[in-house]
DNA sequence: GCTCTGCTATGATTTAGATCAACCGGACGA
DNA sequence: TCGTCCGGTTGATCTAAATCATAGCAGAGC
C-alpha cells in the first residue's frame, strides 16, 4: 500500500517532463488560455475528447483536475473504489493486476492520450501506476458519466478505443499463451515501434520507460529470460542496446517476422 | 480454409438445440409473433437488444438474418473482410486467433446472450468457429452501424459489454501470464460456474460443450496437461467427471481457492 | 456384432524458461 | 575518492509443462 495520489494538483495546462519517450507531434507551443487550457494540450486530437467541440471540451475541463505524478507512484490500486477516471497528457503508465503472493501480470503501458479508469463496477479492476513522471487529467467518475450521457459522439469515440484495446488484449492472449520468449519480446518491441511510429516519433530508437522488470511482468516471463533474450536479439543482430532504457531496431522486418512466429 | 457459413438460413424465432447447455430461463415458451420474432427471443434481456423498445427492435430485426449453423463451422475467419456482426441466441462458440504455424489461442468462449464481430477496423481481427449447434442473428455491418448512430442508448450497452470483456480479457491475460496449470484449469471452471449461475442454470454440474483441445488452447496449455490436471483436480476431490464433457463440482471454495493463487 | 476413428488418459522423456547465484557498472551519498 | 546500492547481465541448475508414445474407450458406420 504505497503513497496513493500524493500528487502536486497543477492548476492548468499541460507540460513535458523533459525524460522518458518525449517525441510527441511538433506543433504544440500554442498559446496557454487561462480558461481553456485544453486547446494548448498536446495530445487533444487522439484522446477521448478528440470529438468535443470547443464548448463541450470547457465543460469537460470544468469538471477535471490535472495532476503531476512522480515516477512509481500508484495512481489507484485494484479493488479501490472506483471514484475517477483519467486522461494521460504526458509521460508512461503501466496497468496491472497481481495475485496474493505477488505474482503479477502487467496487461498495458499507456502514453499520453490515453484513458484509463473506466470501467463498469464499482472497484477498479486493475491496479494503475506510474513509470515516469507522469501529467494526467483526473474526471470524477460520476460526473463524466452523467456527461456522457449527453455526449453521445464520446460515448461513441469510448467505444471505438474499447474495441481497439479489446483487440489489443487478444494480440497479448495469443503472445501469452503462444509464443516463445522471443517472439513476445520482438513482438513487444514491435508493438513499441509501431506506437513511437503512430505519435511522429522516430523509428530507429526506441525508448522504454520501464524496467527489465516490467517488461518481464508484461511479457509473462522472468527478469532474467528477458535479459537474456535481449541479448540473443542483439546478438542475432536484429537490436543494438545503446543503453539499458533505449533499443536501436536494426532488423525491423527480423523483428516483425520474429513476433509473428516465422 | 473451411466451408464458412454453409448454414441453413430460418426466417424466424429462436429455438433450442436439445444439446450441450440447455440451462436458459426458464419462462421463455411465449407467443411466436411473426412479424416481431424478437418477442420470443430467449435472451433477449441480457443482450444488445436489451435496452431498445419493441419498435426499436422491430427495426433491427429488419436488418436480421437468423443462421443455424452446425457444430465446427467456422462463423467467420481472422483477416477477413468485417461484413457482419452477430448475436448468438443458442449454442456455443469459440474466439481464436493463430500463428502462420498453427499455435491457436482461444480468446474466449460465447455464449447465448453475447454478441460478436465488432470492430473498428475493416477486418476480423479473430476466428469465431461454433462448438455445437448455433443459432445465430446476423447484422449487417454497415446498416448496424448507421443504426448504432441513432440508437444511443445500444451504443452505450455496446460500451458496457466492451468493458466488461476488457476486464476479463485482463484477467485472462494475468491467468495465461503467471498461473500454473492446476490455476488456470481452476480459474477456467469458476468462470463456467459463474456464468451458468448468472444465466440461472444449476451449478452442481457444469456442462463442457468444448472439447479437452479446445480447453488447452484457451488456457495455454497443451491437451495432455489439461488431461492430467483434471485428473489431479478430481484425485484433490474438487471435482468429478462424469463423462468428458461435463464436471461435477464438488470442492467450489477449493477451486475458488486454486484459481485466486491460494 | 465388429472395425475404424477420434477423443481422452497416462506413462516416459525432453526442454524452455524459472530459479538460484554471482558478478558488473553506473549513480549517489558520505 | 570510496563504498554501497540497485538494475541489469550471465552462468549453473532445476522443474513444470511440452513432447513423444501408447493405450483405453465410446460412438459411427458397416
Amino acid at each position: 500500500m504505497r503513497d496513493r495520489e500524493r500528487a502536486v494538483t497543477v492548476n492548468s495546462g499541460t507540460f513535458r517532463t523533459g525524460q522518458g519517450q518525449g517525441t510527441l507531434p511538433k506543433a504544440t507551443r500554442r498559446e496557454l488560455d487561462k480558461d481553456n487550457p485544453c486547446a494548448a494540450c498536446s495530445v487533444r486530437e487522439m484522446t477521448v475528447c478528440a470529438p468535443l467541440d470547443d464548448e463541450e471540451q470547457r465543460r469537460l475541463r470544468a469538471i477535471s483536475t490535472t495532476l503531476k505524478l512522480e515516477p512509481r507512484r500508484m495512481v489507484f490500486e485494484e479493488g479501490a473504489p472506483a471514484e475517477y477516471v483519467y486522461n494521460i497528457t504526458s509521460g508512461a503508465v503501466s496497468l496491472s493486476k497481481s495475485l496474493a503472493d505477488g505474482r503479477r501480470q502487467i496487461t498495458g503501458f499507456l502514453y499520453p492520450g490515453d484513458f484509463l479508469g473506466l470501467t463498469h463496477n464499482v472497484a477498479y479492476a486493475y491496479t494503475a501506476e506510474t513509470l515516469t513522471h507522469v501529467c494526467i487529467c483526473r474526471f470524477p467518475r460520476k460526473k463524466f458519466e452523467e456527461m456522457l450521457l449527453a455526449l453521445p459522439q464520446m460515448e461513441h469515440r469510448l467505444l471505438t478505443i474499447a474495441s481497439n484495446e479489446l483487440a489489443t488484449a487478444q494480440d497479448q492472449m495469443l503472445l501469452l499463451g503462444r509464443k516463445t520468449a522471443s517472439e513476445r519480446l520482438a513482438s513487444f518491441l514491435v508493438g513499441l515501434i509501431d506506437r513511437q511510429a503512430a505519435r511522429g516519433g522516430a523509428i530507429d530508437v526506441i525508448d522504454l520507460p520501464m524496467g527489465r522488470g516490467e517488461i518481464a511482468d508484461y511479457l509473462g516471463l522472468t527478469i532474467e529470460t528477458v535479459s537474456r533474450t535481449f541479448t540473443k536479439l542483439k546478438q542475432a543482430g536484429a537490436i543494438a542496446l545503446p543503453d539499458a532504457n533505449s533499443v536501436r531496431i536494426i532488423g525491423a522486418g527480423r523483428l516483425r517476422d520474429l513476433a509473428s512466429g516465422n
